[in-house]
DNA sequence: TGGTATGTAATCATGAAAGCTACATTAATC
DNA sequence: GATTAATGTAGCTTTCATGATTACATACCA
């Protein structure tokens, strides 16, 4: 059912710029570590940006900056930004239903799918970016040297 | 980002089907209430019936039935039956990353992806199709007439 | 045996997402 | 100022899941 990849590799990208310690970073190399196409990553930077949770410099040592530190950025946050709210959509023959039970039923689903919803996205409140760049952290601490 | 409409549209199936008492419920009939074709409703009976919340009689007089009562029918029992169960898609610079911080980025993320879909499985279990079709029932009692 | 309804395959159209190119805009540096 | 280097964004293409539709084999009842 997902299409978008977009809030993931946003988390992706907000730990780069994390463990940058306040070094612009270029799209070209956010997208080198991410494997797309700077393009790609510029579009997303908008919108982060637009979220106030990134700002970027034009021209020559230019690049992406957090916007605030990563333990004041929530999943969440992230997820706002990026991704569309909705999880479930509905059917045509919902929306404009003018008989049958049709025109009933989204308004009786209406409820049980909005705390479906908030209750996911109190959890991503619950992490931040700089909880994922601590995880990263371990990780390479752990399975360090070869493999 | 939500694409599939099947959620919605089988608590649509499955709440028509309640109000029907045991009667057989013809995949027509239902196709003409949800407003979509009768082999995109056979296709969803299917996987009802795979799930074990649906049975079918072929032949004359035949149709869709219930497999339980509606109040043992869950939300998330219809969700788990129709849905993928991820959420979140991943981008592939990050499924078979081989170096920078790519390969470290799933595996923080993996806990907090989780707890979000866990909470949000956790409010569909607790509503029911007989929720549903008691919702149905006081809109149509209220917002009867004309109109 | 006839009629009826399901089960499912195959095909098509639609739309979103992501990859890519191109280029105008902006900023730093010489 | 001219040059270089970066972003911002538009436009095009490819890919893929969904849903619509048709078709037909299968199964069941009278």
């Amino acid at each position: 059912m997902p299409t978008s990849t977009r809030f993931v590799v946003s988390v992706h990208m907000l730990a780069l710029m994390a463990r940058q310690d306040g070094t612009p970073l270029r799209s070209e190399e956010i997208a080198a570590d991410v494997g797309t196409n700077p393009a790609v990553i510029r579009a997303l930077l908008s919108r982060l940006s637009v979220a106030d949770l990134t700002t970027s410099q034009r021209g020559k040592g230019g690049g992406a900056l957090l916007a605030r530190s990563a333990d004041r950025i929530r999943l969440l946050d992230v997820y706002l930004a990026v991704e569309d709210r909705e999880i479930f959509a509905f059917h045509q023959g919902g929306q404009d239903a003018t008989q049958g039970v049709g025109r009933y039923v989204l308004a009786a689903l209406a409820l049980p799918l909005k705390l479906a919803r908030e209750a996911m996205e109190r959890e991503l409140a619950g992490a931040t970016v700089q909880h994922i760049v601590d995880d990263i952290g371990k990780q390479e601490a752990s399975g360090s040297g070869t493999e």
